[in-house]
DNA sequence: CCACGTTTTCGATTCTAAGGCGAAAACCTC
DNA sequence: GAGGTTTTCGCCTTAGAATCGAAAACGTGG
């Protein structure tokens, strides 16, 4: 999340082919690394951005015709820097809006709205949003976060209980000062611990009997 | 869904490393195609499995020494056959309870236990039990393929009215003859075409005042 | 310092859809 | 035709999300 809207990291390639679009960070698999150590070692390297808030396997691409030249196959990833954390950015690397993408190199456009797909599939049944959001941040600003993710408006009133009562929020007692027009204090809330948690990825057709706790 | 319970195709091992030992279908990827062709062709070599209901990808495991001797990294999918269709079986091959597996080659008995994960949670928010189901079949049948699947019984008076609410399901309008004990004979009902359908991934949180078409 | 606009928060109500129960329907066998 | 069996359907309950509006807590401007 980047000025109100889901941004996505791309680096502009300078060797062929494809010199001058622009791609996912990633890089070729070592022999001592499973692809997950593989694409942190390679965003380490490249770019600033050693703590992602959420990685995890989005899908393999490996159409034949993908890389011109060569045969390559690759396992994308799709990870989640907290809008809190800015990291410096060398000059071939840049933010972009997912819905706004620059001439992207081989099949990563595709790949980029299989991500997007996700993490709004996520964002509903998970605490998934937590990896977007800062460590503290208001119900408004949580809000902003969701809409802008989700591409529509959610209500912030819904938004708060419905994580209220799936045990996802917490109050941290804190207040955020109010904006320049005014307004009452925000209160500050904070995702609560454990990872991801699914919420009920079986929600229909339950086991009889079972209220969920 | 073979005799009641969800079943994993497996084949016997007969070179090392792990020979012997029982292992999902695969092989190698060809220069000419994808991995979802790879495996297309893979079962159709080995085993007369070309009528797959449903195939997608379900992640790639790629640790170092998951196979000893050689670098491999595989990529796992999730394929359904349909239990009407009974393929032709050779020696090596059979059928095994996913809850009650033989001993198994490399990682692929975590392969499998994630697959049985995907499916459970894919059976209660999509129409994927289509999949397993045959073409027409009866309430009933269809609650006995979703309690074996899920590994809790589910009631057939609701299974049947989610899956209409949703459009999911349409009555054929033949009927299936009675048991040998009587009772009333049942509906026979199929799953609306369409391919799979995602109920509403999105579950929670939709776009206000969007009452679900 | 008091009325007014602004933003957030909370409670009450409505609405949707799943869960549960029992009666009725349609068949068998004896 | 009586009794047992299985399926089907309607009604009711319950859970959780959506909506609405009032109250709280802050600024600003007269």
């Amino acid at each position: 999340m980047r000025q109100g809207s889901l941004q996505v990291l791309l680096w502009q390639r300078a060797l062929a082919p494809h010199s001058g679009r622009w791609s996912l960070p990633g890089g070729r698999l070592c022999a001592d690394e499973d692809v997950e150590a593989s694409i942190r070692r390679q965003l380490a390297e490249k770019v600033d951005v050693r703590q992602l808030a959420h990685v995890e396997q989005l899908a393999v691409f490996s159409a034949p015709d993908r890389v011109p030249g060569e045969r390559v196959v690759a396992t994308a990833f799709l990870g989640l820097v907290p809008c809190d954390n800015d990291p410096e950015l060398p000059n071939d690397t840049s933010w972009y809006p997912v819905e706004a993408l620059p001439d992207t190199a081989f099949d990563h456009e595709a790949i980029v709205l299989r991500a997007r797909n996700r993490l709004r599939a996520k964002l509903s049944y998970t605490n998934l949003g937590f990896a977007l959001a800062a460590p503290e941040f208001t119900v408004s600003a949580l809000r902003e976060l969701y809409s802008a993710a989700l591409g529509y408006r959610v209500s912030a009133t819904n938004l708060q209980r419905v994580l209220s009562r799936r045990g996802l929020l917490e109050p941290t007692g804190h207040t955020a000062p109010p904006g320049p027009s005014g307004g009452r204090p925000a209160a500050l809330f904070r995702f609560t611990a454990g990872g991801i948690l699914v919420t009920d990825p079986f929600a229909v057709l339950r086991p009889p009997g079972s209220a969920r706790a």
